[in-house]
DNA sequence: AAATATTTTTAGACTAATCTAAAAATTGTA
DNA sequence: TACAATTTTTAGATTAGTCTAAAAATATTT
């Protein structure tokens, strides 16, 4: 298989990013926002990437993935994700502590390494955010999911993953005890703030904010 | 601490390994031969090493790593043979097979990932080529060995590793059944072309050529 | 629809790492 | 010691990825 540089991979996944968040072609300010570079810089990029078969682009008319490009980024999602995974179950690394290293390890180049990897930590389906790995074929499980704060009061769910990745997000959920499979309950919701008092695994309450509330994705019982 | 391009930590590794393997500054052909490149490349990148305080070179002299050199090459090895032994004992590759994946696996900057990653893997003192694992102070365990070919008939030993990591010559080994920590007894030696035929783990018998005989390492008993 | 604002592209330049060809320094040998 | 062979360095060019500033295209507003 061809191989291609770190930072046309980044570019491909930033593109990846952008058309699946908003599901139409991306523009280059917002690849130039995703990739902390400027608009010119991203150009440059286009028209190599272009030529070598991983997008679609024309001129002012912003980029989508090509099937090849579309197999490479989610070929990247896939190794991220999986060393996800060994970081946190195998070293012993916090979620929030994970994706840098990550960032790294996903551009090693060996499917090889890849499927043994995928095979130790026994194919799991969903990363330490609850974010899910796609296969070797590029497809991604989905779950019906909802935010936290879609939820009405009496109605229950378990936390199956963030939508804020950030370290302090995920810090502040490890401090308050919340983790990936928590069992929550809306015991009540304060239309003052839109905050909502929650049961946690039907043992502790807790009040959880407006922000915090819209950035947890619950499965509903 | 300051981080490096992967270009300029091959130099710095390839810089190690012949001053290590001669004992005496490194010279400009040597590198570009170990590097695969143009001796004009290397003086070039000399300067830029020179410039940044990893080793000391003056024109026409060759060169010798600075203590900060040597503290990056040593900690570039360890992170290779730390990740070689993930991969043959956790991934179950062969020992053939885990250079290449290893030598990109070095180039991961994380201390902290390299830590656990040493922990989880219990603290090994050598890789599976029985090369010595530096420690995160970048001191080698020293072994006293030494090659097949100077053992005596009569004479035994374990083989504590390989002189040439040529995945054709590991092959070789796997073939014959021959691992690290085999039990070696040299039976005969034939003076015609300096082979040698040796008992196994005490239970089958083998001839050996000359140069493999040069590239195993046994601790005598 | 014209004027204005925004986005995108082009132009030209910079750095890191590389190359080939030629010049300079060092080493080996007669 | 001087000539030849070898090694090393310099000079000048190339490619990937980046930048700023300016020009061109598109979108928005009046």
């Amino acid at each position: 298989m061809e191989n291609f540089s770190q930072t046309e991979e980044n570019y491909l996944k930033a593109i990846f990013k952008l058309s699946e968040r908003e599901d139409k072609p991306a523009s280059t300010n917002a690849i130039a926002g995703e990739m902390s570079t400027s608009a010119a810089s991203v150009t440059d990029m286009l028209r190599r990437l272009a030529e070598k078969g991983l997008i679609h682009y024309e001129k002012y008319r912003g980029v989508a993935l090509t099937e090849k490009g579309n197999k490479l980024a989610t070929g990247l999602i896939r190794k991220h994700r999986l060393w996800e995974v060994f970081l946190l179950e195998k070293l012993r690394f916090s979620w929030d502590e994970v994706h840098d290293m990550a960032e790294q390890l996903e551009h090693i180049q060996s499917p090889e390494l890849v499927e043994r990897l995928d095979e130790y930590l026994g194919r799991p389906k969903f990363d330490p955010h609850g974010d899910p790995i796609p296969d070797a074929d590029g497809n991604f499980t989905f779950r019906k999911q909802v935010f936290l704060s879609a939820l009405n009061p009496g109605e229950s769910g378990a936390v199956v993953g963030v939508n804020d990745h950030s370290p302090a997000f995920l810090q502040y959920l490890d401090r308050i005890g919340i983790k990936l499979g928590a069992h929550l309950r809306i015991a009540e919701r304060f239309d003052y703030d839109e905050s909502v008092r929650v049961l946690m695994d039907d043992a502790n309450e807790q009040v959880l904010s407006k922000k915090v509330s819209q950035n947890l994705f619950i499965q509903k019982f």
